[in-house]
Order: C-alpha cells, then sequence, then structure tokens
DNA sequence: CTTCTTTATTAAATCGTTTCAATAATATGG
DNA sequence: CCATATTATTGAAACGATTTAATAAAGAAG
C-alpha cells in the first residue's frame, strides 16, 4: 500500500477514483508515491468489492477459423476502449466444453458472455442471464433465451448463393453443411428454398444435402470423398457452410480425379482472407466478421453497465456475394 | 451463501475443498445444497485470499495469422487441462498496446504471460516477474530476461530456406522480412549467411533484403509493389518472413505482371494450413505452433505452481522444410 | 463418573479495495 | 472572536472466500 506517501488509504482510493475531490497538493503527493512504488490496484479485491469484473467471456466453436479469429478481433478492440479485457474459449464444437467453459467463466464472475453456441441454443444460457451476466449470442438468432444478438441475414446468404450458381447454369447443387439443428444452417437452407419458389417449376434445380459432423476442412474432405465413391459425382456445384469446408471439398473432389471449377462449381461462406489467395479463388458470401464481434462486444457492455435501462435488441447485418 | 444446509461457513469451504475431513453425512447434506442453489465460488474472494488467481495472459502481435491462432489453441488445451483460464491479447505489433496489456494482466493478477514481443525484449517484462507473475517468451529467444522460453531454430530454418532455393538453382534471391532487431528475424538471416558461407565462393548467390513494417500480407503487398516499380525484377526467388507476407509478394508480383512459379519462386515460413491451397500451393518453412503454444503454457504453469523448485528452461522446436 | 483423546464444526482473522459517516482543518460571516 | 459552512482527510465496515485456532461433542480408558 502506497501511504508511504505520507496519506492514508482511502485517500489513495480517492485519488485514484476522484482525483478532482482531493487537494491538489495531495493529489501529487500521491501520485508520486503511485509512480514510485508501481502500484497497480489488485482488480480481485476491486472486484469484490464491487460486484462486478472487468472481463467478457467469448466463447467460439473454432478459433482457428479466420472467422472467428477476425470476429474475436472485433471484440477485442471494442472491449479494450470500454476498459474490458476478454478471456477466449474454444469449445471444438464440444457442448460438454462449453458448459464447461460456461461454468469458469460464471466463476471467475465475468461481466459479460458472448458465445455462438454449437448447437442449439444451450439450456445454461438462461442461468447466465439470472446471474446477473450479460449476455450476447453471436451469429446466432436468440431463440428461447431472452438476450440480445448479433447476426447475419443468414436466409440471404442461402438466397444469394443459389441465385448465383442457378444463373451460371446449374441444375443439380449440393449442399455440403452442419447439421440442421444448427439455426444457422436451416436459416441458410430457407434461403435457398426461398429462392428456389422464385424459379419456374420446370426449370428448378435438385439438392442433395449432405451434411457434415464438424464445419473443418478435414471433416468436409472426408464426407465429400465419401460421397463420391458412393454415389458418383451427381452434382454441377457445391454450396459449402463455410469456407474451410469449400476447401476440404476442393480437395476430395480434386482427389477424386475431377477438376475445379470445370467439372464443379464451388462456393464458399464467410469470405475469409485466405478465399482470395486459393488454388481456384474461392467465390463466397462475404460477412462482416470483425464489425460483428465488435457490435456484440458493444452490446453486452452496454447491458453489463446500463442494465436498468437497456432493452434485448437484435442486430442484423447483410451478406454480400463476392465472385470470383 | 449455502449455510441453507444447516451448516456453516467454514463448513462449506472445507465440504469443497477437503471432504474427507467431513462427517459424510454433512458432506453429503452441503453437496445437496450447493446443487439446488447452482453455488459456484466466486473466484475474487478466492483470489483476494489466496494472492493468486488462476488467469494466463496470452499477448500476441497479430490473432489474425493462423500461425498465432493455432499457439493460441495449445496455449487453451494445455491451460484447460491445469484449470487455468486465459484472456488474448491482441497487440497488433503496437509496443504501446503490448505495454498497456501488460499493465492490465498484471493488474488483473493474472498467474502467469506468454507473450511474443512485437519488438526487441520489452523493458516491462522485467517487472513483471518482479512482481511475482509467471513469465515465458514464446517464440522468441529470452535474451536479457531471465525467464523461460519456447522457440523454433530460426537459424536452421533460414538455412533450410535458403539451401532449398540455392539447389534449385537461384542466384538471386531477395528476403522480404521484418525489420533487424526482432531476434527471430535476425536468427533467420545468420541460418542464411551460415548456408551462404558453405558454398563455393565463385557461386554464391547475392541476397537482397527488404523490410517490411508489418508482417501481414497487405504491408508485404504494398512494399513488393514499389520495390518493383523502383528497381524491377532484380531476383529469381523470395524468402519471406511468414506465410501472410508470402501471400501478399504474390499478389504483387502478379500484379507487376509476372507470374509464379514461372519467373520467381516463392517460399513462405510457418506452413499455415492455408499454404496447402493457395494459388501456387506455397513450399514452407513448418514450424509445430501448437506444440509451441502448448509447451510454453505448460512451463508457465509448472512456474507459478512451484516457483522454489523451478528452473528457467529453453525449449527449442526444429522446423522443417515443406516442398510443394 | 471423571478425564483424556479424537473427531466435527464453528468463530474470527485475513486478503486489498471502495464507500460512507465521522472528524479535523480551514474559510466565511456576523 | 465565536458560530457556522465548507473542504480535506481518515476510520471502519463491507465484499466472499480460506484458514487457523478454539470449541463442542462423542468415545475410550481408568
Amino acid at each position: 500500500m502506497a501511504e508511504k506517501a505520507g496519506v492514508s488509504l482511502g485517500t489513495v482510493s480517492n485519488a485514484i477514483n476522484r482525483p478532482e475531490i482531493l487537494a491538489p497538493e495531495t493529489l501529487k503527493r500521491v501520485r508520486k508515491a503511485i509512480d514510485e512504488l508501481k502500484f497497480i490496484p489488485n482488480a480481485s479485491a476491486q472486484t469484490l468489492r464491487a460486484g462486478k469484473t472487468r472481463i467478457l467471456g467469448l466463447v467460439v466453436p473454432d478459433i482457428s477459423n479466420p472467422f472467428f479469429t477476425d470476429l474475436a478481433k472485433g471484440v477485442n478492440d471494442a472491449a479494450l476502449l470500454a476498459g474490458y479485457v476478454v478471456i477466449l474459449c474454444n469449445t471444438d464444437e464440444d457442448s460438454e466444453k462449453e458448459d464447461h467453459y460456461i461454468d469458469i467463466l460464471a466463476g471467475q464472475n465475468v461481466r459479460g458472455i458472448l458465445i455462438t453456441p454449437a448447437h442449439e441454443t444451450n439450456k445454461r444460457l438462461n442461468e447466465i442471464s439470472k446471474r446477473g451476466i450479460g449476455l450476447t449470442l453471436v451469429d446466432r438468432p436468440s431463440i428461447g433465451v431472452d438476450t440480445c444478438s448479433v447476426e447475419v441475414n443468414d436466409a440471404h446468404g442461402g438466397l444469394l448463393a443459389l441465385e448465383h450458381l442457378y444463373e451460371r447454369g446449374h441444375r443439380k447443387i449440393m449442399c455440403l453443411t452442419g447439421e440442421s439443428d444448427i439455426p444457422q444452417v436451416a436459416e441458410r437452407e430457407r434461403g435457398m428454398r426461398e429462392a428456389i419458389s422464385r424459379i419456374s417449376k420446370a426449370d428448378r434445380p435438385t439438392i442433395v444435402t449432405q451434411r457434415i459432423p464438424m464445419m473443418t476442412a478435414d471433416s468436409a474432405s472426408t464426407v465429400m470423398s465419401e460421397h463420391i465413391a458412393e454415389k458418383g459425382l451427381n452434382f454441377t456445384a457445391v454450396i459449402c457452410g463455410n469456407d474451410l469446408v469449400a476447401f476440404g471439398a476442393i480437395r476430395a473432389i480434386r482427389a477424386a480425379g475431377y477438376s475445379i471449377p470445370e467439372d464443379v462449381s464451388v462456393i464458399g461462406y464467410d469470405d475469409i482472407d485466405f478465399a482470395a489467395n486459393a488454388t481456384v479463388p474461392l467465390t463466397s458470401i462475404a460477412q462482416p466478421k470483425y464489425q460483428l464481434g465488435y457490435a456484440a462486444a458493444e452490446l453486452v457492455i452496454s447491458e453489463c453497465e446500463n442494465p436498468e435501462k437497456h432493452a434485448h435488441q437484435k442486430i442484423q447485418f447483410q451478406p454480400h456475394l463476392i465472385v470470383r
């Protein structure tokens, strides 16, 4: 403690938190002592007293995916600006790990949690809010849980993808994506159906849906290889759940002896930076990843700091098509 | 508090931390109450009492770079296993931001810090150790500061890259890399000189070194464009500071009307996943990214938990060449 | 039945801050 | 020069856990 400066305890606190009420002379003395002793207030004690930390938890299914990396950067930047710090939790799409992390975050008394649940909305999330921890769903619509959410219009994304392929003449399209219990997946498929319904009946393309257990390149590659081995190349284009999946699909299609884009067109999702540098420059549905994270962090922070005058809200961004 | 279970305070603590000393009957009763009330101990209070958290800080220059993403994953996994949690700090290679984050982490009483300093070793790091916070340098040799470090043999990496290009017949090689005050950069250049010294004098390749301010694709692209505009294509191969830089260089070279790999060979560093999927599959020097992070986390944790019997150590991995 | 052990539980101190009420010092007005 | 208002500083309580020493209860031994 820095009462080596002659003054005492509470005054130090005041020097830091309400310098204006101190006599200028005292203030100077205290500040000098703080500098000399390299005094940094103990956050645990502050937290204990105040009952609230300045820590946010960010829970994502796969930090290796540049989509979430960019998002995390947005969260971090917004948090830093508001004096918050972010604990990063990577669940590998594993619900158990997700639950475990949520408990840990609750124990750490985080002020708010930003989460992209791996599967359908997590029951534990209700408890979060009850505990007085801010909660914002990221890239997931808020169904069931009464929270804020930040999302991208997935139905529109699905529609864009399908329209693009249809215009290019594709009539047999594979949809390589995650389980249908993921709201995001369901939404995009809804968008695709919407696009199809706008086409005259006679000319409607057929859709082959192939589910993959994880949204990674390896998982996609395996499933695609098996599909081709079993059923042959019964499609001329593939709409992928994300760009990683697209890379995996491309790898498998090539390994099977077909070429891209001659035999098959592939369209990704997210428009990660590497989509532009890929072997076949990847056409993709772009999402404002950084902004998504930034907006989400701003939302929880505002919820945390003004719980009473806070109204839950949903922020929706629009995706757009990048043709390559 | 859970003395709704009839018992009282200290007993709850015992139930959690030393269940063996409780009467089995009491223990059962307390556990029931804990479950019913969904009681999670307040980490701030624990921390305040114990004087130590179970939080690590990870400070990296660019989380968008898959190298650091994979590394972060390794750190997170090792931390989770030991019951720790990780605060992620992204500095954008900005020393000021780095300092700021270090102060914040100190205030949060993190138990240990894992850092890849953006520039030459940071003065603030000495204070970290004095504060009793564990410290491990990641992907940087520990010079000056007396700490643990986890690194990759950069000199060997540089040597591998140069030998590879020499064997392919290249005699005019550009080295597109960061400032020479970055130890890693210096080491690789040392390795390249070593490789050159092994070649008979008459046949030694010439090296053009071009520094870039930031290790990103955009930065690399800009610098490369300017170089070509000014001096033309005065090289037949480029050794890049990392794969992102390589992508940027490739973009610029193509934009200038040259083709790869016909006119210029490009070799990257890190072997990020996307190197395999790139337009020109990228030859790269691979580093064990995940293991690097994992080992680093294990190191600080061991330092934190056994400060007295801890001896600082340096773990070095070997890079290897991936030809594509 | 008393005394000594052993076992189970509790009360109180502690960690480092913030905050509020209380006190001390100074200034203002009559 | 006293009473009052104003300003500056301090002391003590509180936050929620852990821990140690103290107490209570039960059992064993004489």
